[in-house]
DNA sequence: AATAGTGGTTACAAAATGGTAACTAATGGG
DNA sequence: CCCATTAGTTACCATTTTGTAACCACTATT
């Protein structure tokens, strides 16, 4: 079909980025941890509908995305710490960003009504 | 489980962005738009890998949230143009910051080689 | 009459993602 | 001995997303 297939840094930066932050889950999390550590119960209580397993994977990827720094306290019963790296710290205002670009290019009525979580 | 369930704009707003361009394709697509229009045949070349009937499902989804703007001409054989619209041209600077973002947090042996195109 | 070129559509299959419910380990308190 | 608490894990299932290959409509050219 005669592609051209060209390196391109920009656009497979592009998609790396979104490889680690465009799910329905991840942006919602780093956001969440915008104003500090959390632990796992908590996580859970602010995401509603979202389950143990699917909170437990989407955690340990950012964490090996380096966006999130997972802190285990060795007691009982356990507690876990979440918390932004330095490079999730740094997604903060680009996400800030799009949310802003959101609510400059759509009136309130054309996204569907959708009930997440404030601290 | 006592969640809370309380409006937040921001986060719903950053759903909403992630909707409309969190996904394997769109992102490649809008960038490939920012220098002007294309035609089909030319974002099918230039977007390696994907295939008819997926092209013409994300641009559908682009032009319905208003992103870019599809332009049919009455010819034959047939010629259709799509290009960015300004809600579209507003993401741009945002999809390059993340972008950056990515060329500043990693090295590039961290994210996997991706062999996309240029114009 | 057959073929090429463009921008698709259709039926179907595979893969990725997300979800449910039950279960676990470790320990303190009643 | 039983229960509560926290941060998970496990097996299994459902939904969503992406991919493949064949086909179509329209006209010009050979």
């Amino acid at each position: 079909m005669g592609r051209k297939v060209i390196d391109n840094p920009n656009v497979c930066s592009l998609v790396h980025a979104m490889n680690v932050i465009g799910n329905k889950w991840k942006p919602i999390l780093i956001y969440l941890l915008a104003n500090g550590s959390l632990r796992f119960g908590k996580l859970l209580m602010f995401t509603p509908t979202i389950s143990k397993k699917v909170l437990t994977e989407q955690l340990r990827e950012l964490e090996e995305d380096g966006i999130i720094i997972r802190k285990k306290y060795a007691e009982i019963p356990p507690r876990v710490e979440y918390s932004l790296s330095e490079k999730g710290k740094a997604l903060l205002p680009i996400l800030k960003s799009l949310s802003q670009w959101t609510q400059d290019s759509y009136n309130e009525i054309e996204f569907e009504a959708c009930r997440i979580v404030t601290l």
